[in-house]
DNA sequence: TATAGCCTTATTGTATACAATTCTCGTGAA
DNA sequence: TTCACGAGAATTGTATACAATAAGGCTATA
């Protein structure tokens, strides 16, 4: 009985936060592949009803986070390399299809921010600051996302990958030459985009994301290895 | 009707059925958009409870096919003009890239198979059997596609890209020059597969789906003129 | 007439109940 | 032992109940 209801002035559905706790423990690793999610046992640890655990899995699954198991419950989706690499495929076709539209409509001060972003992420690094060299960087691809926020399904489909690609990224990054190739990846969008190339545009940022993938394949290499 | 007992396979649970009706209700047009949706009238449409009603709801959003409305309800998702230009244009992506994939692994076989379906649906075009001709272009894209089914996401995208455009194509096909450019867009890309030429592949497949576009869009024209 | 405030209704969010289905495991027969 | 089978547990699917909230309209008052 939730009689104290004095501090909730947005209400926040239930459903919504079932998903999103699933979902970060999924992204964060805490929910490894392989396990087996059953409405109960899930309704039981959040200290809700099953009615918006069953809603937040519907969700996950329309994501590809998990999936159904033939009979009864469901899933998380593993990671295997096969798995992965399709992500990160799909990944660049619909990054370096984006970045294609950007390179017709971004402005001289579009051209700038990015060029800001990549400085301060170089900066970072050579500060040895990892944290803020992810950060930036990932501010890097926010922001070309954003230029594309108004193409709405290519918009949701590059954003929902990129949240599921992040869970093999994390390691990647943390390792100084990964991070110095993803800024001189950074560097050849931008340059490219300078040149207003659509071609160009969309080659360069495949063979950036493919770049990225092989960092991702060997990072989960080395997990399988210990 | 069941004469053979696999009378066990009736577990078609209610939420797909719900899922299914207004799915088709939506791209069959008889659910037309900006109509409002809520989850009690569908479920007494449906003869079941709200339970299954909305997590179809649910499914329908995530697919982009429907949105939810500020505060309550869902409505249909509208077909601007935007939109399906659009749709098409990630299904061009899409399915551009997959064919770079499927040139690399094909067999003579499989290009005999696509070859074949060209025939039959010139040869229906011919005797003026339009609803032939839709089917064996249907299965020439739908035979590209199985090729390119152990890639899950990817096809995922593309099935369910190609199901959502197919409201907009009805009329197209109907027109005889539209049917035959489709054909001639077949030949080119069955050409580009036998030449093994990933990057034409993708090139031609591309360029396919763009007219296909612009008949589509011609077509949404029309519709607003009447 | 205009409008603030309240009451009613429509609609959604969550919980719970119950039915249907699958799974598990123990018992008895070969 | 091994296998078949059934009883009971576990789990999911659907329906219903009830609470929370937004929408809409009615009345009284200025």
């Amino acid at each position: 009985m939730a009689v104290h209801s004095r501090v909730e002035k947005q209400t926040v559905p239930v459903r919504k936060k079932a998903y999103e706790h699933l979902k970060t423990a999924i992204l964060s690793g805490h929910l490894s592949p392989k396990e087996r999610l059953t409405e109960e046992h899930l309704a039981e640890t959040l200290g809700v009803s099953r009615t918006p655990v069953r809603e937040a899995l519907y969700k996950l699954e329309a994501e590809g986070l998990i999936r159904p198991l033939k009979t009864r419950g469901f899933i998380v989706s593993g990671d295997s390399k096969e798995e992965v690499k399709e992500l990160f495929e799909l990944r660049a076709i619909l990054e370096g299809y984006a970045l294609r539209i950007i390179s017709e409509k971004i402005t001289r001060e579009g051209l700038q921010h990015l060029g800001t972003f990549i400085d301060k992420a170089q900066a970072a690094l050579e500060a040895n600051r990892m944290d803020d060299v992810f950060k930036w960087n990932t501010r890097f691809h926010d922001y070309l996302h954003e230029l594309v926020s108004d193409s709405i399904r290519l918009y949701r489909l590059i954003v929902d990958m990129r949240k599921q690609v992040l869970r093999h990224r994390k390691v990647t990054l943390q390792s100084i030459e990964g991070a110095q190739r993803t800024i001189d990846g950074h560097q050849k969008i931008l340059l490219a985009l300078r040149l207003k190339d659509p071609e160009l545009c969309e080659k360069t940022m495949r063979e950036h994301i493919k770049l990225a993938k092989e960092d991702a394949l060997l990072t989960l290499l080395g997990e399988h290895i210990e």
